[in-house]
DNA sequence: AGTGCGGCCTGTCCGC
DNA sequence: TGCGGACAGGCCGCAC
């Protein structure tokens, strides 16, 4: 489910109804997520409020005056504000429940998300210190990316995917942008000229700003906070289209597989 | 150091 | 209709 515009989504859908919220109870149903729940979390955050909650990558940082809940929903969770008094049903891992009634709900059929707990400053978490620049920030650039593709010989989908490069930009995104940009998915990192770059950067940010818009993407589970679906589903060029003319060239989208993932692109519009 | 794969899980869809 | 296999939006950790 989740790329960057979802989990930007899911923050900007949740914050409101629990922000300055004191916790009154927590129930962890499953403690074996894709590691298991820190056994003192519910001890640690019952009485005290969400201070603020922020967004690193996929990674959705719950600031609180002694520490920071981090969660990731890998690929098919998702967070939902209910009513504290709905039953749980089938995947409900974790309820958060607020004084105001209200109740935070993590489903994962999938069980690759995590929830997880550091004291101090988040961003010197093992999964979250070597993470690249933000999509979305002045970092994220054509020259940037050509200091980090000089030594990469690896697909620029691949290298585009690379967290460690840019954080956040997932297999449907990758794709999109490869496409808008009319780049080739197998093209080496660093066989790519600035002028290319720039106009994949121009993409990948034009992309994921229109999706947040759209209020992210949606595929089969993915709902918003609220419970109600998100539309860029509509907008996608070639993700989920292999076999289906091109819209710019009516040339029919071919499908490949890249590090185990599925790539779709047009061998007319995307060039080496 | 950079690269490629296996693995974690459940659900769905497609072909036989 | 049932069953096996491939595949799905992520990403760590390991072997080479």
């Amino acid at each position: 489910m989740p790329e960057l515009p979802e989990v930007e989504t899911t923050l900007r859908g949740i914050l409101p109804h629990i922000k300055k919220q004191k916790i009154t109870n927590v129930a962890i149903r499953h403690t074996h997520l894709r590691w298991p729940i820190p056994s003192h979390i519910k001890a640690t955050i019952i009485g005290k409020s969400v201070l603020e909650i922020e967004r690193r990558g996929k990674y959705l940082l719950f600031k609180f005056s002694n520490g920071t809940m981090i969660i990731h929903l890998g690929m098919s969770g998702h967070l939902r504000i209910l009513a504290t008094d709905l039953p749980p049903t089938k995947h409900d891992h974790v309820d958060i429940c607020f004084a105001n009634h209200k109740m935070l709900r993590f489903n994962d059929p999938r069980r690759f998300g995590a929830l997880l707990w550091v004291d101090g400053d988040p961003l010197i978490h093992p999964l979250l210190k070597h993470l690249g620049v933000e999509p979305l920030s002045a970092q994220f650039s054509a020259r940037y990316l050509l200091g980090k593709a000089q030594s990469r010989s690896t697909a620029i989908k691949t290298f585009l995917m690379d967290h460690h490069v840019v954080t956040g930009v997932g297999n449907i995104y990758a794709t999109e942008a490869l496409f808008a940009a009319g780049i080739h998915p197998t093209s080496m990192a660093k066989s790519i000229d600035l002028n290319q770059l720039k106009k994949l950067v121009i993409a990948v940010k034009k992309i994921l700003r229109e999706a947040i818009k759209q209020g992210g993407t949606t595929l089969k589970d993915f709902m918003k906070s609220d419970g109600k679906p998100g539309y860029f589903s509509n907008h996608l060029n070639v993700y989920g289209r292999a076999g289906l003319p091109c819209y710019r060239c009516r040339h029919p989208l071919k499908q490949i597989r890249q590090s185990q993932r599925g790539t779709v692109y047009c061998e007319n519009c995307q060039q080496f």
